[in-house]
DNA sequence: GCCAACGTTGGC
DNA sequence: GCCAACGTTGGC
C-alpha cells in the first residue's frame, strides 16, 4: 500500500464533511495541477492518505482511504483531470500541525514542507509511521 | 523556445 | 492583508 496526503481548505471541504459523506465516500475534486493529477492517478483502492486542513487549521486531522480509483472529471469533458473517491477512516486523536511537522528533522523532506503548494502529495512509509505516532494514531 | 506578466495557493 | 512560491499564459 502506498500513502498520500491530500489538502483541503476546511471552509470548502472539511474533515467533518468527509466524515458526513459516510463509508461510501465521495469524490475528491478540484485538482487542476498536473503533478497532483499524476499522484491521483497512481492511487489504488485501499491506499490511505493524511487529510490536511490548509489555511485554517494547518494540521493533519485524520486518515482517509481510496474507495474508487481515478476516473475522468465530468466537470471538465475533454480535459485530462480526474477524480478519486475517498472515505474517512478515523480522526487523529491529536492533530499534527504544520509547525510540528516542520519542527521534526525526520520530516524535513516531506512534500508538505518542500512542496508547500502541491495539493496531492506522496508520503513515504517512514513519514507515514512517524506522523501517525505524533498524532497518537494506531492504524 | 524564452521569459515577463499574471493568477493562485497558502503560510504568516 | 501581505507576499513568496510557483504554475500558466502569451508576446516576441
Amino acid at each position: 500500500m502506498r500513502h498520500w496526503l491530500i489538502k483541503s481548505e476546511p471552509s470548502v471541504w472539511s474533515w467533518d464533511d468527509q466524515v458526513a459523506a459516510g463509508a461510501a465516500g465521495t469524490k475528491w475534486d478540484g485538482v487542476r495541477n498536473h503533478t497532483a493529477k499524476l499522484n491521483l492517478m497512481a492511487m489504488k483502492t485501499g491506499d490511505q492518505a493524511f487529510f490536511y486542513h490548509s489555511n485554517e487549521g494547518k494540521a493533519i486531522v485524520g486518515v482517509a482511504e481510496v474507495v474508487r480509483e481515478h476516473y475522468p472529471d465530468p466537470a471538465t469533458p475533454g480535459e485530462p483531470w480526474v477524480l478519486v473517491d475517498f472515505k474517512a477512516v478515523a480522526p487523529f486523536p491529536k492533530p499534527v500541525s504544520l509547525a510540528a511537522v516542520k519542527a521534526e528533522p525526520q520530516l524535513a523532506k516531506m512534500a508538505l514542507v518542500t512542496q508547500m503548494r502541491l495539493s496531492v502529495q506522496p508520503v513515504t512509509d517512514e513519514e507515514w509511521a512517524f506522523v501517525c505516532g505524533m498524532g497518537g494514531y494506531e492504524g
